[in-house]
DNA sequence: GCCAACGTTGGC
DNA sequence: GCCAACGTTGGC
């Protein structure tokens, strides 16, 4: 029998003119559309699983910044979006039968506030590795190891729960 | 708004 | 399979 996985931690990015953490925790949950990006989608199709926790990321932001925590409620499935002709992230080349595009479902967990802005990653120098801090690194969703994501919660002030 | 870095496309 | 052109991301 094989031993169930450990859970894993992630960094979704999002625009807040797009959809930003107030949008998301009014929601509660929501599905995660619009990855259209082979490496992501991998992510989410093959690595991000229920239980895992998410840091929820504002890019394009003034400031850029960590603004909350949440996790994931259900695995990879096809993003319907695909499918939708009216959606900006429609794809003529996709099929139901074959999904080229999937996204996860998450929850909102709690806010980070005062948002952990980029900067003050910066200056922490535990988290000089993290990919969101590498140069030209732009991966919407990206994975964070176990010990980063034990300093970006003692830095938010927010409870370890993952 | 600028532009560096990256991903994708398509001609050859 | 190479690589130039183009489009996108996202920090600043």
């Amino acid at each position: 029998m094989q031993a169930p996985k450990a859970l894993r931690h992630w960094l979704f990015k999002s625009e807040p003119s797009v959809y930003g953490w107030q949008h998301f925790e009014a929601e509660r949950r929501t599905f995660w559309t619009g990855v259209r990006n082979y490496q992501a989608r991998n992510l989410l199709r093959d690595e991000v699983k229920i239980g895992d926790g998410v840091l929820f990321y504002h890019s394009n932001a003034n400031p850029t910044a960590i603004v909350g925590l949440a996790r994931v409620i259900a695995g990879g499935s096809p993003d319907p979006t695909q499918f939708d002709r009216k959606s900006p992230y429609y794809d003529e080349g996709s099929s139901a039968t074959e999904p080229r595009w999937y996204g996860v479902e998450i929850e909102a967990i709690a806010p980070i506030a005062p948002p952990l802005t980029r900067d003050a990653l910066k200056l922490a120098g535990a988290l000089a590795g993290m990919m969101l801090l590498q140069r030209g690194s732009r991966l919407s969703v990206q994975p964070v190891t176990a010990a980063h994501w034990t300093w970006i919660c003692r830095l938010a002030g927010v409870a370890d729960r993952f």
